[in-house]
DNA sequence: ATCCGAATGAGACTCAATCTCAAAAAGGGA
DNA sequence: TCCCTTTTTGAGATTGAGTCTCATTCGGAT
């Protein structure tokens, strides 16, 4: 965490019309410190084991901010809970999921990018955004 | 519906090893009857309408029979709750999401089905499904 | 420092989906 | 057809992620 993020994350709070608390700084510092896509449960236990008070509530609440700001990705993989992570300045990525390991790895493919818009706009619509997961398993083994 | 489709589900249940009910027919029935991308409290709504007596209960486990399957596809919309339709023989297609309107579009694109193969492998893995939903709004207005 | 509207949090609530288990039904055998 | 065993069903309880409530606390402008 650097001095620009704090920065940003006042500012989004101040465009927004809402107060700067230690809870939200929490909530934006404990989804910043990792690069992972974590449920709303463990980004809410790992603050409060940092040793500051939040509740779920604010937990969720922030994280809608955030989402809402561009500064979080929610992702939805079908198992019933979200995850998140942060966006930060790097670039956009799809997800891909190994069905026997569960991990996860990210991917961005130009052409692909490309191709949904076009598919949208020769439907007549302007894309917006996508949800865009590949499930897969290991080649061989 | 007519006898091939019956002679499928009854093989199919057969090869699960379940029995054959008039419960498991109407959910079956029930999602073959339309088209429309519904959720499982409409479904058991209409068998419930159409005089068949049934519970929540065999209707997700039914769906779950028929999912594993691939005579229907379950869809995550992102709203909570899944969408079910039938599969029949029709080929495979994704879907675009109207955000004003919430009318689904499907589509198809054979490039964009290649293309995902091809990133797969280049990452060591074999596709086994994907999900792909492209939020759009209309052009202009 | 004061004040007032916004934020917080404990826990109630929602709602899709799953589970429980006693009662009902399937279907193979005779 | 009637048994008999096993599976299926269904009403209602339960789960669990996420949202809401509202009394109390806090931020921050003045």
């Amino acid at each position: 965490m650097n001095d620009s993020t704090i920065h940003n994350f006042k500012e989004i709070l101040r465009k927004e019309g809402l107060r700067y608390t230690k809870q939200r700084q929490a909530v934006w510092d404990e989804i910043q410190s990792s690069q992972e896509h974590r449920d709303a449960e463990d980004i809410y236990m790992s603050i409060r084991n940092n040793g500051v008070k939040v509740s779920r509530a604010t937990v969720y609440r922030t994280i809608d901010v955030l989402v809402k700001n561009r500064m979080v990705r929610k992702m939805d993989v079908g198992d019933g809970r979200n995850r998140y992570e942060p966006r930060l300045d790097e670039a956009h990525h799809d997800h891909m999921i190994c069905v026997e390991t569960g991990k996860i790895i990210e991917f961005y493919n130009e052409e692909l990018e490309d191709l949904q818009e076009k598919i949208a706009e020769e439907n007549g619509y302007m894309l917006v955004r996508h949800i865009h997961q590949l499930f897969v398993k290991p080649l061989k083994k």
